[in-house]
RNA sequence: GCGGCUAUGGCGGAAUUGGUAGACGCAACGGUUUUAGGUACCGUCGGGCAACCGUGGGGGUUCGAGUCCCUCUAGCCGCACCA
């Protein structure tokens, strides 16, 4: 048999295509255009099989898009700002800038080794000055047109690191690099009013039909839009303001018990300046819980501040006002009313400190009399009673009724309150995109002006120590006002790197463009037909760059509204776990699994230690269950990794990485190449096998769609399939009839491959001297009227048991079908004894025999 | 607590969307070739001697259910004192 040597192929054909300039991507108006983009890897220096996988992925659908007939667009950048590379500069001392570049050449070419099918002239990294000079340019944008904003708000310091730390990077109230206890400072951070868009972004959600549903809930529940009340409660004594609370359910007014603020409302601090007792609360709630498991467990406390407001429907009841730790300050407006029979908070609350429980919601089918709430409360539907004028009504009713007698009075309004927070863009690290404005005495803050962008790091940073380089820096903050000429300092702060990808797709559009966005390509190009990624970006990413290109298109530098028409998320690459019996990980590449039957145990292949085989989790570095793609490359081919890592799972679900599987891809696409290298030079002319033939179209509309659904291993299944069917109808001593549908299939098969392995199918095309390359090849044809069978096996059931089956030309009548049936002694035999009550007959599909 | 997803052989998973459950691959077992093999090739492979039984458990709809409905259980993911 002859061996494939992937070694001297693959190399050869990504020669080939480079050569042929095969995959630049061209805006031609003629043909309909794709957007294929997976998300772009941060430069760390390897490239990882979680990377195989994802980029594998998008090159199967940009090839099969390409040889469809669209006009694609596959590019790649780097997202090549952020922390990992100034910690690489504190630990080894390097060059934040040079330890990135050099990263991006080694990944680079790595990613070159997969044969992807990527338009590599449109390359970036957001490190690059071209980049993030643009991207200060529609930053001043957003600015001037007020989405860009800068306040003094409370953020993670890092005392140790001496910078600010995001919500991620704060691990039990400790800096996760420094270890440092990370204190609650008040900066003055730059922000996005991302929340200006918070309705968009949650109503056209529904317009993206082609994101996981799964993604789109995560969104909405981040942005966490809820419509209900803002309402000012008037105090009992003659204080001229009220305080105003946020209800999602004012149909339970007539429920209420007390109001209650939180530790940090502006009235809990003035209640505390002139009453100790009230100030030893309020301190004791700001040390508050800092892990999830402590605030799920913690006890409801409360503050009797003694302040009263007056119930809004009557003026004669009064409503006691509680600092409780359970408000928090930053949602709604950082008090509520409390209705305890509605809502296990405040019934929790109240029942702690013995204030009065009053159902007002009767669930259906409960007497007024006897429904009590105990330790549970009601939140179910029901009608409203104990109320007033609101008894009767449905809580939908009454929640609008309330509402509109609040209105009438005019104490509050109908409100939508969301749970999203504006952006924190401020980052006190050197290794981002400079914030393009200047402080001035005189002037204040000054955006820098258009034509002296782009503000740019200075050479000689000096990195390596914690901190802002870019503060430290000798000269570079210190420059000239650009209105009144004066002394200025520039701004250190640099973009969070969210924001250097919130854009990036658009860019690829035309990554040479003078403006930011080349309104012209991003029209013809947008939006990304299908985006790739991780999960983990399920809210971050995608909602910042759903926003970016709203607040764009604002600008009308952009047509359209959402960025990415169609979104998959890719399941990890995972392996099994090792361990020595001190505990220590072991790589897989040091343990041999041996296997008794069904049991497995494992030992080290050197000294024969036996390890402990463990979990299958993500490979890490720290669990050492990684396995480098390089070195599979260097023993099965680049296109027998892909084939596997795409073959084993469905796409969207975690993939076990085995050296079985892979030599299973393996031998694959050995049996592949010697069935194309089996076939005769000469061709045949005889009239193909009809069988034959109709397999190859069946396998042909099966492969498309498989493709089409992102079911890539139905799709792989299927092809290995065909292959035995091929090695069933060998070409040695096969007939004509035989040989010239292999010559179909065979050329079929090889354009089929090609999505998923490009090189072997180049191989296998030159071999049965297909013209020039599979990648300028059209994507096979089938005749719908050759994907079905000409002959049906149908099987028979008698009260639906399976208890025969029977042969019949394909679309036979229902009629001549019963008939086979009843002639089939198989069937009759079985029939004996009993009544034919009915027969059905499901076309070219199945026969049941209703007997009793 | 709220929201979402999943459950099929020893393992990963298929199943024309209500119509032959277990395709395809891995592992295992048996064989052939080989000086040898952790190579390659061929074969067997849900359980049961069988009748039959089998898609997490229980119920239902249907001529027919892995697929639809109700209910329970287990696991995974996201959010979380959000008023």
């Amino acid at each position: 048999m002859a061996r494939y040597n992937p070694k001297e192929t693959e190399p050869k054909w990504r020669q080939a295509w480079t050569d042929a300039d095969s995959f630049r991507a061209v805006a031609d108006p003629a043909r309909p255009k794709y957007y294929v983009l997976e998300m772009f890897p941060y430069p760390s220096g390897r490239l990882h099989m979680g990377h195989v996988r994802n980029y594998a992925m998008g090159d199967v659908i940009a090839r099969f898009k390409r040889a469809r007939g669209f006009s694609v667009l596959h590019p790649m950048g780097w997202d090549a700002f952020g922390l990992p590379a100034e910690n690489a500069a504190m630990e080894r001392g390097v060059d934040p800038k040079g330890w990135t570049y050099d990263n991006i050449a080694r990944m680079r070419a790595e990613l070159k080794e997969l044969g992807l099918s990527i338009d590599w002239s449109r390359e970036f990294a957001t490190c690059d000055v071209e980049y993030y000079g643009k991207q200060q340019s529609w930053f001043l944008d957003l600015l001037a047109r007020g989405l860009v904003y800068r306040k003094e708000s409370l953020v993670n310091w890092d005392p140790v690191d001496q910078t600010v730390l995001a919500n991620e990077q704060v691990v039990d109230g400790r800096g996760w690099r420094s270890g440092a206890v990370v204190e609650k400072r008040k900066l003055n951070q730059w922000s996005m009013r991302i929340t200006d868009y918070a309705d968009q972004l949650t109503d056209d959600l529904a317009t993206l039909d082609r994101w996981p549903e799964k993604v789109r809930v995560m969104q909405e529940n981040w942005i966490g839009r809820s419509k209900g009340l803002k309402l000012k409660f008037h105090f009992a004594d003659d204080r001229p303001e009220g305080l105003e609370v946020y209800t999602t359910r004012p149909d339970t007014l007539y429920g209420a018990s007390f109001v209650g603020i939180a530790a940090d409302h502006p009235l809990a601090v003035e209640v505390a300046a002139r009453d100790p007792k009230a100030a030893a609360y309020v301190a004791e709630c700001r040390k508050g819980a800092a892990t999830e498991a402590e605030i799920e467990t913690a006890e409801k406390t409360g503050y009797d501040t003694g302040l009263t407001v007056k119930h809004p429907f009557d003026s004669t009841w009064d409503l006691p006002v509680w600092i409780a730790n359970f408000v928090l300050m930053d949602y709604g407006t950082g008090a509520i009313f409390a209705c305890p029979a509605h809502d296990q908070r405040d019934l929790d609350f109240c029942r702690k400190y013995g204030l009065p429980v009053k159902p007002v919601v009767l669930p259906p089918g409960k007497e007024p009399g006897t429904f009590e709430i105990t330790d549970e409360a009601y939140t179910g539907p029901g009608t409203v009673y104990n109320s007033n004028g609101l008894d009767g009504l449905s809580i939908e009713a009454a929640k609008a009724q309330a509402i509109q007698w609040i209105e009438a009075q005019g104490d509050g309004e109908g409100a939508t309150v969301f749970r999203l927070r504006d952006w924190g863009v401020s980052r006190q690290r050197a290794w981002g995109c400079p914030i393009p404005v200047v402080h001035c005495e005189t002037d204040g803050v000054v955006p820098v002006p258009k034509d002296q962008l782009p503000v740019a790091h200075p050479a000689d940073i000096e990195f390596g120590k914690s901190g802002n380089a870019l503060e430290r820096h000798p000269t570079w903050k210190h420059t000239t006002c650009p209105k009144c000429g004066g002394p200025a300092t520039r701004e250190t702060d640099t973009l969070d790197t969210f924001v250097d990808s919130s854009w990036y797709f658009a860019r690829f559009a035309n990554p040479d463009a003078a403006e930011p966005i080349s309104k012209a390509d991003a029209d013809y190009w947008l939006p990304v037909d299908q985006y790739i990624g991780g999960i983990e970006h399920a809210v971050l990413h995608l909602l910042y760059a759903r926003f970016v290109t709203k607040a764009l298109a604002d600008e009308g530098q952009l047509s359209v509204r959402e960025p990415f028409a169609g979104l998959f998320t890719q399941g990890m690459v995972t392996h099994e776990t090792y361990r020595r019996q001190n505990g220590d990980w072991v790589e897989p590449g040091a343990v041999e699994v041996v296997a008794e039957g069904a049991a497995r145990s494992a030992r080290l292949i050197d000294g024969g230690e036996p390890v402990t085989i463990g979990d299958i989790e993500k490979m890490s570095k720290s669990k050492k269950n990684t396995v480098a793609p390089e070195e599979i490359f260097d023993v099965y081919g680049v296109d027998a990794a892909r084939l596997f890592v795409l073959s084993d799972s469905p796409a969207e679900r975690d993939v076990q990485w085995t050296s079985g599987g892979v030599q299973g891809s393996w031998r694959f696409v050995n049996r592949v190449w010697d069935e194309f290298d089996s076939q005769p030079e000469a061709t045949s002319a005889a009239e193909p096998d009809p069988d034959l033939r109709r397999a190859t179209h069946k396998l042909v509309k099966q492969v498309t769609e498989a493709i089409d659904t992102f079911r890539f291993n139905s799709g792989i299944a299927r092809l290995y399939e065909f292959l035995n069917l091929l090695k069933a109808n060998p070409a040695k001593d096969a007939a004509p009839a035989v040989l010239a549908a292999r010559q179909e299939a065979l050329s079929a098969f090889a354009r089929l491959i090609a999505p998923f392995t490009p090189h072997l199918a180049e191989e296998c095309w030159g071999r049965i001297g297909g013209s020039g390359m599979v990648v300028q090849a059209e994507w096979p044809a089938f005749d719908p009227a050759l994907t079905e069978d000409a002959v049906k096996v149908l099987p028979v059931q008698v009260n639906g048991k399976r208890r025969g089956e029977i042969t019949a030309p394909a679309g036979a009548e229902p009629a001549d079908v019963e008939k086979i049936v009843l002639a089939d002694a198989d069937v009759v035999a079985r029939l004996e004894g009993l009544t034919i009550r009915k027969i059905i007959v499901v076309k070219d599909r199945i026969v049941n025999i209703v007997a009793a």
